[in-house]
DNA sequence: ACCGCATATCTGCTTATCCGCATATGCTTT
DNA sequence: AAAGCATATGCGGATAAGCAGATATGCGGT
């Protein structure tokens, strides 16, 4: 993966926000239903994004049941992950994703 | 401008080859000309890209003679700056973006 | 084995991006 | 004003990205 692939996958705002999701509940996961609720979009948008993601090697699926649980991956090369780390937290004060986290802590709450 | 429109921007090679050459060079400016030798590519396709850069705020044309030098646009949003910053600074490290900065040099070096 | 739910992938379509070529604009020099 | 160079833009075609809807896979419970 060079840089500029790794911006392309910054550079839609589904992968964006579920990266930055997935950057605010690390190292634990989310499941790809909650992503179509947090993101309100559907279930094969998820996951063709998602494709995209794992095949970058930005993150891991982990088969839990009937559900799959995704997270950024930790063994991503240590340059890429401190660029992204940046990138997200950045990201993670606009308000857009700001809103995003926000609908996570709710969904994390009802959880309980 | 928001983050995803900023990724974008990045997400082609030529662009952000481009804008790793005017990083290097900031707070000076390089030519039209300049670019299509460095990055090796003809000139309605550097002057298109380079309009969406100018779009998005990210650099500024100066009109000098018949020349356009252009550089990176110091009045853009502070979190735009810092955030660019810190990705072009990554890529000037990485091969192929320290290649375009060793033909700059030569460039700078032959003009003396 | 069957059904239902969660997820992944396929298909066809629409739209966006990228690029080469041609042309237009604008400045300079003569 | 005419010619020449530097730069910008318009146009058309090729390729890629994004998406909705349908279908496939895979797991768990009945």
């Amino acid at each position: 993966m060079n840089l500029t692939d790794l911006f392309k996958v910054l550079s839609n705002p589904v992968r964006l926000r579920a990266l930055v999701l997935m950057h605010k509940r690390h190292p634990d996961s989310l499941c790809v239903c909650d992503f179509m609720e947090i993101l309100d979009c559907s279930q094969s948008m998820v996951s063709r994004h998602f494709k995209q993601l794992r095949d970058l090697g930005l993150v891991v699926a982990e088969q839990r049941n009937q559900w799959v649980h995704y997270r950024l991956n930790d063994e991503m090369p240590r340059k890429h992950w401190s660029l992204l780390n940046i990138c997200l937290t950045n990201a993670s004060k606009e308000p857009p994703f700001r809103d995003d986290i926000k609908r996570l802590q709710q969904l994390i709450r009802n959880c309980l």
